[in-house]
Formats: structure tokens, sequence, C-alpha cells
DNA sequence: TAACATAAAGACAGGTCTGTTCATTTATTT
DNA sequence: AAATAAATGAACAGACCTGTCTTTATGTTA
């Protein structure tokens, strides 16, 4: 009955398969069942519902990685084989459609909007976040190994998206194994 | 004095600096200084303006890319060496705001809409042209590496735009080169 | 000059969008 | 059971959307 996770389940699945600009708030409410005023005292605008929706969806997804990378150990390629491997599964799962912040930045395409702005922070944070995991396992340039992963998770990401079967994630975890081989 | 040349041209800078959606008939018609029925008589729907536009900007690319890659010899890796080059040159000009049949299938994502569609016919089309320069260049794999070369190339155009000036299309070249080499 | 095709300008219909408001009903808490 | 808070349903405003149509103006060709 948590109203604000409620809504952000409806508009997450809403944004995905429909678009966010194609995912109306009449439609938000009618597929989640509450009232528009109600959406309106959580969200108090679209654009901070859709914020919202791309914190949640990142959040999820860290925790998601974390949960199972912790328990390997550091300053070994190990890790990064690990994550290559989850990124996979991750890119491969049926409910993923594409990278959230992706998508939003597309739609949005002006620089100044906030809600691109904020999709350029979570790349940022993705970049980040591999680029860390490239230092601990010891590459020699983290930031550069960091930097080409995202690059390649994310190409692949929209290629499997927009030909799905087509096997895009694996070919990418396969190049970024050698990306990660060459980085010795 | 062309219309259908004045109508895509516009068309164009809308959709890539507003979004597609974003971007109305009523904008463009003011934008290109033309009346609202010459551009219903070019382009009998919006939709058929985006498949002209996405096809446009397709031919654009290839014809670009050929008459630059046309006098590098076959069977010699060198043509690939090339064409990472080229595809960064390509994503660093001022006037690239990422792949325009991505943007497409981030706003129409719905697999069965014609431009979703279409937009998949040019990514696939994209990938065999990789592909078979993969081919000529003599790669041992030339399928899996085209794809690879796809995938890394979408993913530093979004990158590249997204966050602007942090070099992800130089660092996707360096990539490029190292799965090229990896290749033989 | 006369006949014809093309473009301009703008009103119009029917629909959708975000966001606000308000009276009514349902929950929760004391 | 009484008081407070939260959610509902529905109507509304003002703006924007695509696509059609009509009237007036501008060229172009015979």
């Amino acid at each position: 009955m948590n109203m604000r996770e409620r809504i952000l389940l409806t508009a997450a699945s809403l944004f995905e398969s429909r678009g966010i600009h194609a995912s109306g708030v009449d439609t938000i409410i009618a597929e989640s069942g509450i009232a528009k005023a109600t959406l309106y005292k959580h969200f108090p605008s679209k654009n901070l519902l859709i914020v919202a929706y791309l914190r949640d969806k990142s959040d999820r997804f860290y925790e998601w990685l974390n949960s199972r990378l912790s328990s390997k150990k550091a300053n070994s390629l190990d890790i990064l084989v690990e994550l290559c491997e989850l990124v996979e599964q991750w890119i491969m799962t049926p409910e993923f459609h594409g990278l959230p912040f992706h998508i939003a930045s597309v739609e949005f395409p002006d620089p100044t909007h906030p809600i691109n702005q904020y999709s350029a922070v979570l790349a940022v944070e993705l970049q980040g976040y591999l680029s860390k995991i490239a230092a601990e396992a010891g590459a020699k340039d983290p930031e550069a190994l960091g930097q080409q992963l995202t690059i390649l998770f994310e190409g692949a990401a929209l290629v499997e998206r927009l030909s799905p079967g087509i096997g895009a994630a694996k070919r990418a975890k396969n190049a970024a194994l050698t990306l990660i081989r060459a980085s010795i």
C-alpha cells in the first residue's frame, strides 16, 4: 500500500515500455490505480517523478551489483571478470529495457534541462563506479579502462535493446575481457 | 529553393537539438519558413518525415565514410585503423548529436512501431557495413569484430553526447584498435 | 495574356498533455 | 468514538499536438 513505491513501479514500467514523453500522468495514475492528487503530493511535478525514477533505478542497480561482487577479493582481475559476467546478466534479464539515464537523456536532449543534467550525473557515477573497480583490480590506467567498459556496456545495452537476441551483451563481454587482459 | 531538402534540414536540426517528439510540425514549418500544406505535400505524415530524415542521415554518413575509405587497399588492417580514425572524427564534429536511429528508437520504443522497426533496420545496416570492412581487412571473425566495433561506436556516441569533452570517442577508438589487433 | 501549378497564411477540429482545485470518502491515530 | 490525515474522483484551465481545409498570392508555362 506504499503509494510512493507503487507510483514509482508503475512509472518505471511505463517509461521503459512506452517512453517517458509518451507516458502521460493520466496513464500513470490509471495504471497504478491512484488518484492524480496523490501523485502530485508525492511528486510535485512529472520532472521530479522522472528524477526519482532515475535515482531509484540507479540505486537498485548498484545494490544488485554490490551484493554479488563484495565476496571477491581485491587486487585481482577476477573482480573485473566477474563484473563483466554480471553486467551481461543484467542486460539479458527480460526486465531490462536500456539504461534509464540513456533514455532520459535522449528524450530530454537540452543540456540545460534538469533531467538531462541529472542523467549526466548518473552517467559520470557509473563511470566512476567502474573505474573504482578497475583500480581495485590493479589495472594500469583504471580511469581509461573504466571509461572503456562504460562505453562497451552502454553500447551493448543499446544494441541489445534495438536488436534483441543478436547477442550484443555477450559480444560486449568478450570485448571487455580482451580490453581487461590488455590493461595489465 | 528545394522545399523537400529545406524541410529535411530544418527537421534534422530540430530533431537533434530538441528531440523528435518535442519538435512539433508547427515549429518545423515556422523554422524552415514554409507553409504547413507544403510540408504535408512532401511528407504525408510526421512519421514519414522522420523516416526520410533517418534515411537521409544514414546515406550522408556512408557517403562521407566511403569517400574517405575507398583509397585504402584491401586485405590489410589499415582499413580498420583508418575507419576508427574517421568514426572518431565523425563523433567529434560539432554537428554530431548522437546516432539518429538511436534517438529515434529510444523515442519510439514500441517494437511494432514503424519508426522503431526502421531504426532497427538502420542499426543492422551499420553492423553489416562494419562487418564487411572487417572481412575485407582479413579479420578472423569479421561478424564478431563488426558487432564489437558497432557496440563501441554506438556507446561512444552516447557517452560523448551525454558528457561532451570527456574524450569518449578517443577512448573508444583506442579500445577498437586493441580489439582489432586481437582479432588477427 | 491566359491557364495552370505551387506555395503561403491561417483557421479549424479533435485529441492529449501537465497541473490545480474541491467536495467526498476512507484510514489512521489518539 | 472523535479528530486528524490521506486518498479518491471528477471537473477544469491553458497549452500543445497532428492533420485538414480554404482562400489568397506567387510563379511558370503555353
